[in-house]
DNA sequence: GCCGTTTTCGGCCCGACTGTTTTCAGTCG
């Protein structure tokens, strides 16, 4: 058997679909395999797990011939149809596709024509002006492939949610500057809130287009302008990630959120379920019998078609369509509705071993006060057994513990759980002895080390840890750095049985580059009765302001307020923990 | 090549912007 990645494998299809459109006579085909890829890419389970399973069809896009394909290709390491289709083809065109603005069609010629082997290739020609030489190509077509070649190099694909937040609420800030605009909203998936973004779309309304497109282009961050047109432009900022502004006037500012927020798929089923209805849709509106209807909110719009309205946390046509028409979306979670915060690191110096958060006891006190919240959660790092006995460990925790005594007796009008983070070590066992869980609240248990233990150990050590009746919370549960470390491996359904059944909660990390369980698992988690709770994991005051994105993340994964522990009252929430 | 509350055959979203063109193909979202 020979392994390929998920990545891989889309890769792989997305070269046949270039195939197919450099031949230019298999258009649907086309779309299949770009398709396939695109549902490849999102598919939460690896593709060699599934076909191991027999359970490659539950892939939406992967048909009984594409299944077959991706059997040889597990089996022999390729697939003779593949190599079948992309002969002729100059194998040096596939690798030019990551370029931006490159289709099939651009990176078959110049690939055929100049004999291009690679990226690398195809920029040193680029720069001896060997492309504006080529029919179909000129001066500044050269010049955009050395620039777009340069952004590629650059930026990363996908920027963390919050700082692309960050960026678009500086072009933002940006637009209201200019008198025409009239209402601005960010779009796509930063109005979705998926924990990635890819670019920025914001959209403007205003009768006067032209200027809104001017007043952008003038804007600082720019580094290079793409387009420029009378409804749509579009740019790259300094720091390489995307914006892309889109204008309507007032009246059709409703059907322009729809149609930029998306997402592509959701969209497409939208545009589907119109059609049968004798409906057209376009970011302009309706066109009802060729005539167009325009919407100013999007609540009339979505009304319009005889479904609910779709919060855009839930536009990924994942059942969201079909439960509006039968008036049955949840009633997502919402910040408001967040009573508190119980993983906070402070600076009290219980483990100088581990990273010290940057504030008191008292400072996240007053912090949550401000928040509104009713309770926090102290929650230090345990001090571990590699730098402390275990006499030293409880007598550190036992002197915590008593000052906190001493701050929950001055704080009558705030619940406070004295808890620390402690870790589940590499043989499952948890990072501190029973007496010492003994003396707190509760505890928040996770995995800090080993990540690429195998998927029966990393499951053992969680389960140790759920089943412990000192754990009510385990932290981050799988371990992913967005963009930077993949999750562990772990069955998530065993997993899952285990919470429900010990009623251990699960944590939605709301930190910034971990957004930890991930929506997707989530959805799946309260399916199976899994109670979650969001936390910041602040290590400083105003990173509880992150509280909103792990809120962002419970809605993707279709939370009600009862799926969230910390929306209870106090009272009710205390109960809980060992208080 | 996929897919099914119109379908197992006959469909498969819609429009903007650009560059190189003399009317449009390619790419993107």
């Amino acid at each position: 058997m020979k392994y390929f990645t998920n990545t891989q494998i889309a890769d792989l299809f997305r070269g046949i679909s270039a195939a197919y459109a450099v031949t230019g006579k298999n258009y649907f085909k086309q779309i299949a395999y770009e398709n396939a890829a695109d549902s490849i890419e999102k598919a939460t389970s690896e593709l060699s797990d599934l076909w191991a399973d027999g359970k490659l069809s539950t892939i939406p896009g992967l048909g009984k011939n594409m299944q077959g394909y991706i059997e040889e290709l597990f089996k022999t390491g390729k697939v003779k149809h593949f190599d079948q289709i992309k002969k002729g083809l100059p194998p040096g065109m596939f690798a030019l596709l990551d370029i931006p603005g490159m289709g099939p069609k651009g990176a078959y010629k110049l690939a055929r024509s100049l004999k291009i082997k690679d990226i690398a290739d195809l920029e040193a020609k680029a720069r001896r002006g060997e492309i504006s030489k080529l029919a179909g190509f000129g001066q500044k077509s050269e010049e955009d492939i050395i620039a777009s070649i340069a952004q590629l190099k650059r930026r990363s694909n996908r920027y963390p949610l919050p700082q692309a937040f960050a960026a678009a609420a500086r072009v933002v800030a940006y637009l209201k500057e200019a008198p025409e605009s009239q209402n601005i909203q960010p779009l796509g998936s930063l109005r979705r809130m998926t924990a990635t973004v890819g670019d920025i779309d914001i959209a403007v309304s205003s009768r006067r287009p032209a200027k809104i497109t001017g007043h952008f282009q003038k804007f600082r961050e720019i580094g290079r302008i793409l387009t420029a047109g009378p409804t749509s432009s579009s740019a790259v900022l300094k720091n390489g990630i995307q914006v892309d502004i889109k204008i309507q006037p007032p009246e059709a500012f409703g059907a322009l959120l729809q149609h930029f927020t998306g997402s592509k798929n959701h969209n497409i089923r939208l545009r589907e379920l119109a059609l049968k209805k004798g409906y057209s849709l376009s970011e302009y509106g309706i066109k009802v019998r060729g005539k167009l209807k325009t919407f100013q909110s999007e609540k009339d719009f979505y009304n319009f078609l005889g479904l609910d309205y779709i919060e855009p946390e839930l536009r990924e046509d994942s059942g969201e369509i079909e439960a509006a028409q039968k008036h049955n979306l949840p009633r997502l979670v919402t910040q408001a509705d967040i009573k508190g915060d119980i993983h906070l690191h402070s600076n009290y110096p219980i483990e100088p071993s581990h990273d010290l958060g940057a504030n008191t006891f008292e400072e996240l006190i007053a912090k949550a006060k401000k928040l509104g919240y009713q309770y926090v959660g102290l929650s230090d790092h345990s001090p571990g057994f590699s730098t402390h006995t275990k006499e030293q460990i409880l007598s550190l925790i036992k002197k915590r513990t008593e000052k906190i005594e001493h701050i929950k007796s001055t704080h009558k009008n705030i619940g406070i759980l004295n808890l620390l983070e402690i870790d589940i070590l590499t043989d499952g066992t948890l990072s501190v002895p029973q007496e010492g869980l003994k003396m707190l609240d509760g505890a928040i248990a996770g995995i800090h080390s080993s990540h690429k233990q195998d998927k029966k150990t990393i499951t053992k050590r969680m389960l140790n840890a759920i089943n412990s009746p000192y754990v009510q919370v385990i932290s981050h549960p799988t371990g992913r750095l967005l963009l930077q470390r993949e999750s562990y491996e772990v069955d998530w359904p065993e997993i899952f049985t285990a919470c429900a059944k010990t009623k251990t909660m699960l944590e939605i990390n709301a930190w910034p580059t971990r957004l930890d369980l991930p929506d997707i698992l989530v959805r799946e988690a309260i399916s199976k009765g899994v109670k979650l709770i969001i936390d910041s994991d602040a290590h400083e005051i105003d990173e509880m302001d992150n509280m909103k994105f792990g809120v962002a993340v419970a809605r993707r994964g279709w939370c009600q307020k009862q799926d969230i522990t910390n929306t209870l009252p106090w009272l009710e929430f205390k109960k809980l923990f060992r208080v």
